[in-house]
DNA sequence: GTCTATAGTCTGATAGAC
DNA sequence: GTCTATCAGACTATAGAC
């Protein structure tokens, strides 16, 4: 999933120091939360030194935010994406599936998203970031004319595939069946909310 | 909601202190954060000293604890109800009912429960018996033996109010209309879920 | 039950040598 | 591009007067 090789050089190739520093930076602030990780603890797990972070990246803040941008690219491609096609049923559906695989595939990302609400809010770089892109992509399945359990249905499409990566570690069986269950929920959902209108 | 008057008398009276730290704690909590909350910031709010803090609560995490037992105690008990109830789909409905109702009164600790996972999840205190109780709600209202799907339905049943609360403010509408709504949503989808079986 | 004062630690961030 | 050395500020927590 990360794309660094670990337990291989002790040193290891100059020059992509700033791709081994996000994702140390991800993979702690992932489990131990944003404002719990150090600067120090990152620093010393990369064995350089604080100094030495900051000439990747001005603040800590910025480490986060440069995350946010490379990580989030895909999802807002397909927002731009779904912007374009027109507003039926299989759009949604299409967009369900492929906002499922994206999960998937930015999860470290979207479990610290997830996990750390309150500080990524605070954050003033990030939080409107955040705020919009959930936005826009709510706006893409659910419908402002509908009823308000519909509406609801739709985003609870959404978030139920959240769920379904990380909220639902209480059920046992593959991380991928349970991927294919909540997908498999949230089109249910959001053709019933189709219907409803 | 609160219980603390707020702009009435200055200094106010003796020996409810222990509440009011506890009012303005979640207040702040839930509203920047555990992490960026500090106890000096709680201290002014109530104009006194930290160490009139230090009395009441033996440390930071005490004063949460202290909030996760007190306000989760009707949770607690929901949870004890349904264990002693037939498992029906009727009980499993009206445990979706009791659970609406339980986060709407004690919303600000649930906002914070929700919005900062990461920090919870770390508390050594605290962590396990906010899983423990997830745990034991989700296992209310799903069957172990039923299909994948069903079970991610009833999971999502649940998250879906929480939703319904917090991550639907991109919706416009009445509170109560939207917590209806999640609720309505919520029992249909734990109502699919006894019909798949 | 509330205060003052302070200990001790860690933080994010900077300056400047190499 | 990475280092050493250091900063000022914030934090939790404690000791002891009143």
């Amino acid at each position: 999933m990360g794309s660094t090789a670990r337990g291989g050089e002790p040193k290891a190739r100059r020059g992509d120091t700033r791709q081994r520093i996000q994702d140390v930076a991800l993979e702690l602030f992932a489990e131990r939360g944003y404002e719990k990780t150090s600067l120090r603890e990152i620093a010393e797990h990369l064995e350089v030194t604080k100094a030495a972070l900051y000439y990747h990246f001005k603040t800590k803040e910025d480490i986060l935010l440069s995350l946010f941008q490379d990580l989030g690219r895909p999802l807002d491609e397909l927002i731009a994406w779904g912007a374009e096609q027109p507003r039926t049923l299989e759009t949604k559906q299409e967009l369900l599936r492929r906002y499922s695989a994206a999960l998937t595939n930015a999860a470290p990302l979207f479990r610290f998203m997830q996990e750390n609400q309150a500080t990524v809010r605070e954050l003033s770089s990030i939080g409107q970031l955040f705020k919009d892109r959930m936005f826009a992509m709510s706006d893409l399945i659910r419908e402002h004319d509908a009823s308000l359990s519909d509406q609801v249905r739709c985003v609870t499409a959404l978030f139920s595939m959240h769920a379904g990566l990380f909220a639902l570690q209480t059920i046992e069986g593959d991380p991928e069946d349970k991927r294919k269950a909540a997908l498999e929920v949230a089109l249910d959902l959001v053709t019933q909310a189709h219907q409803g209108q």
